[in-house]
DNA sequence: GTATTAGACAGGGGA
DNA sequence: TGTCTAATAC
């Protein structure tokens, strides 16, 4: 067999070339006499095709052919017979995702992909198995998946029913935590006690359980259940489990560094080798063991890890020690280089525990990027070294070294996006399309300045990410009606519209129907109708309530003989709902009609309204209307996966990038989060990557000076270059600041355009300190991030990180060594805060009592005598 | 049932 | 400084 993939030859930095070792030959020679889809492959991508049994992990580095080597997979095992395509369980994370599999496997097979039923995202397909066991999970099959907005509404009304102040622990809290246990895969008697007296005063695994009680009432899950109860069931029942085992012959997993423990649990049970009937007593026992209801809290506080991450870890390792039977094909898909979405419940230790979690695992690493130019793929490496935990990849290119990545620095924000936006508009002198022009920032509050500029400038630009689709309110209204049809128990949807538009039904009829509903344990619709019949309401409530059920009941009645499409135009217009916004004089009125428009048209890819609203809250998208050309504007995290020639990426200061909260909350592993968001937005430049940072940004609309990214000092010198603000109108002024203001820019220049950014020495050892503070300004607030840039926490390397120790050629600040040339109680001007007088002074750092803005800590180089 | 105002808060956002 | 939510006033 040959092994071209040995990791500490490939990931080692004594390979010196991008020469493929000796088995890609013969993998290349293999090659021409393959099927031909096979043809186009690297060896490495060739193997993770060709590898199909036993569990395989394929690191794959970005823009190195992931998607295509998942499809191609799929297409060599149906072309080679080991499975039929319902046997194949692929997942995936998004919609979009799923979509552009489906999509390129269709093209690949020359037919439509009707026969991968289990092709879809972890919850769809999570969905799906629970629609079949559902009352297993004391469900009907119909239920309804809710989204957040029901879930809090839900929780709010159990908070009131146990009378917490709903101010001091507040209904999202509670969602929160309750989503993050079941990332966690823990149910509630699971849930760590102390974890669970942490929400009103040891009220919050109560409520929990309240809360899952309350969902089966409703016949309804949350989006975390359609995996937890899937986990449920497979333990409680051997049996089911077995036949999915079965039935799966192939499993694929996509963007593996993003699953959750929860997502880990239920691929692990999936991709055991069936049990043999006499086994299953004993594992269902043997899983259940470790999570004794009294939890264990002296591992949580024993341990010096991170707490968040104990249970789910305890449980993970209990299950990986169960005595599985063989490993069934699994292949995972990820590069753990692009975990970003930690605080969403990822956890990069399955992936960088893939080989300990499945024995036997073949780590196949694919390191040939064929996106971006050396230069830029140099810099995204380098970065990217910095960190410990991670795998060790080494992309490379044999594309040309291309333009070197450049670093500018602005005065502002508002001159950094004066600037990208005058470079955006030369690249277009040059021909380049808008569409191949990305912006990527780290907080959507960026956007608006840049938002501004463009409109200024004509600029055509579009913001990817933002509210989805089916999260707008007047789809979640349609949607409630047409729940209501569909399921009369749904309470809460019942609850959103009854007087959406408005009859008259506000919220004293509304808590009388609870009350009535609670009573006699009905849903609210029949409360409602009971209360019809009585005198307890107003005539005229008690007349639009009437009214409303008589739709309702028409409606039904109508489902039987009318298109689901039909029906839902008919439902919105009788309803009043659609002359609601018909009448609505607000700016986006029209749009939200066209929205309803959009909705009944996507309807009819569906067979039935029940097929409709299974999928809907896991389906719907955005739709973009991509047709016209223009610069993209997103964070960093909606850039992952996507691509463009020209990628500009500003912010990179500290507090911004990386983000102080991450920092304060997840310590080290937050850091190398944030820098790992910087590896995704260089990696999605094709041709150019520009990055910025300004001296001084607005944070809840008060100035502050800003120190550079520890991400620059990171950067290999030799892939970039510094450059100044093409801002230009420093000079010119459109007003406010005068001709100091380019006084400042030359203050900043010196100290750290020219002399200050240099090669670093070739050898940095281990805690000898990075060049961490004293770049550039800061004030109070600032203080917290010198202290976290100097913690040996954060930026010393331990000896046992597989990446070079030392690095080469990076670029470091101006050492702070200087000496100021202020004495105390100078009298001094700056340039935001205004004049004052030196109180300290520390090197260059002074502090400054200014005579408006209060005391304040100031790089020397920002302040002139006055 | 709608208009106004005070107050909190300000990171990334899938299914 | 701006935006969004919730409570309050009309």
């Amino acid at each position: 067999m040959i092994r071209m993939t040995e990791p500490s030859k490939i990931t080692s930095q004594s390979v010196p070339d991008h020469q493929p070792a000796a088995g890609g030959i013969a993998a290349r020679a293999r090659a021409s006499v393959g099927p031909k889809y096979l043809s186009g492959l690297n060896p490495e991508q060739r193997e993770a095709v060709e590898t199909l049994d036993g569990p395989v992990l394929v690191l794959a580095g970005a823009g190195t052919g992931k998607t295509r080597v998942l499809t191609t997979r799929i297409a060599h095992i149906l072309s080679q017979g080991r499975a039929r395509p319902a046997e194949i369980l692929s997942v995936t994370f998004t919609n979009k995702a799923a979509r552009e599999m489906k999509h390129r496997l269709g093209q690949m097979l020359g037919h439509a992909v009707e026969g991968m039923p289990w092709l879809g995202t972890f919850h769809s397909i999570g969905g799906r198995i629970l629609r079949f066991h559902a009352e297993l999970a004391q469900l009907k099959s119909n239920f309804t998946v809710l989204d957040v907005d029901d879930q809090v509404r839900l929780l709010k009304q159990l908070l009131q029913a146990e009378s917490i102040d709903d101010k001091r622990w507040p209904a999202r809290m509670l969602a929160g935590l309750i989503d993050g246990w079941k990332n966690r895969g823990l149910m509630p008697s699971q849930v760590p006690s102390g974890e669970a007296a942490m929400f009103a005063n040891g009220k919050g695994g109560k409520l929990y359980a309240s809360y899952q009680e309350r969902l089966k009432i409703l016949n309804a899950a949350d989006f975390g259940d359609l995996l937890l109860e899937n986990i449920r069931i497979f333990r409680e029942h051997p049996d089911i489990l077995r036949q999915y085992q079965q039935r799966f012959k192939f499993i694929l997993v996509d963007e593996y560094q993003d699953t959750n423990v929860a997502q880990y649990l239920w691929l692990r049970l999936l991709s055991q080798a069936p049990a043999k009937p006499a086994a299953q007593a004993v594992i269902p026992g043997r899983l259940e063991e470790p999570n004794p209801e009294s939890g264990d809290e002296s591992t949580d506080r024993d341990s010096g890890f991170d707490a968040a991450h104990r249970p789910g870890m305890t449980e993970r390792a209990a299950i990986a020690a169960a005595p599985a039977g063989p490993t069934k094909n699994i292949c995972c898909v990820g590069d753990d280089d692009q975990s970003i979405y930690g605080w969403r419940g990822a956890e990069v230790d399955n992936i960088l525990r893939f080989e300990h979690d499945f024995p036997g695992a073949k780590v196949i690493r694919l390191e040939r990027n064929y996106r971006s130019t050396g230069h830029i793929l140099a810099a995204a490496s380098h970065l990217i070294a910095h960190n410990e935990g991670r795998l060790g990849k080494t992309l490379r290119t044999e594309d040309h070294d291309g333009e070197k990545v450049t670093v500018t620095g602005s005065w502002d924000s508002e001159e950094e996006a004066r600037g990208i936006g005058e470079e955006i508009e030369q690249l277009q002198r040059q021909g380049e399309k808008l569409n191949e022009i990305a912006i990527l920032v780290r907080a959507s509050y960026q956007m608006r300045e840049f938002e501004d500029r463009f409109v200024t400038l004509g600029l055509p630009y579009r913001v990817i990410g933002g509210p989805r689709f089916y999260e707008r309110a007047e789809i979640r209204d349609a949607l409630a009606y047409l729940r209501v049809i569909n399921s009369p128990a749904d309470d809460l949807a019942f609850e959103r519209i009854v007087n959406t538009p408005k009859r008259g039904l506000g919220d004293a009829t509304v808590q009388m129907l609870h009350d009535h509903a609670r009573k006699r344990r009905i849903p609210l619709f029949e409360a409602a109708r009971a209360v019809v019949e009585t005198d307890e309401l107003k005539p005229k409530a008690r007349g639009s309530l009437r009214d409303l059920i008589t739709q309702f009941d028409r409606w039904r009645a109508q489902r039987e003989v009318t298109a689901h499409t039909d029906l839902a135009q008919i439902v919105l217009d009788e309803s009043g709902y659609t002359e609601m916004w018909q009448k609505d004089r607000s700016a986006d009125a029209a749009g939200r009609l066209e929205n309803l428009k959009e909705l009944v048209r996507s309807m009819e890819e569906f067979e039935n309204l029940q097929g409709f609203l299974e999928h809907i809250s896991l389906v719907m998208d955005r739709e973009g209307g991509a047709e016209d050309d223009a610069v993209s504007l997103m964070t960093l995290h909606s850039a992952k996966g996507l691509e463009f020639d020209n990628v500009f990426l500003p912010g990179w200061e500290e507090g911004l990038f990386p983000s102080q909260r991450t920092l304060d909350e997840q310590g080290r592993a937050g850091l190398e989060e944030e820098r790992r968001l910087g590896h995704v937005g260089l990696t999605r430049a094709r041709r150019r990557a520009k990055i910025y940072f300004a001296t001084n940004r607005r944070i809840h609309g008060t100035w502050s000076t800003t120190i550079p990214s520890r991400f620059l000092d990171e950067l290999p010198a030799a892939n970039v270059e510094i450059t100044e603000s093409k801002g230009g109108s420093a000079w010119g002024g459109t007003g406010g600041y005068g001709a100091s203001r380019f006084d400042d820019m030359e203050a900043f220049g010196s100290s750290y355009s020219t002399p200050g950014w240099q090669r670093a020495q070739a050898n940095r050892n281990r805690g000898g300190g990075r060049g961490g503070g004293g770049r550039g300004g800061f004030e109070e607030e600032a203080s917290t991030f010198s202290s976290a840039s100097s913690s040996p926490d954060f930026g010393s390397f331990s000896s046992r990180r597989r990446g070079p120790l030392t690095i080469e050629g990076e670029l470091v600040a101006k050492s702070t060594g200087t000496t100021s040339e202020f004495s105390l109680s100078d009298r001094v001007f700056h340039q935001k805060f205004g004049y004052g007088h030196v109180t300290k002074i520390d090197g260059n750092k002074l502090t400054i009592a200014f005579d408006k803005a209060g005391e304040k800590k100031v790089v020397d180089s920002f302040v002139q005598r006055a």
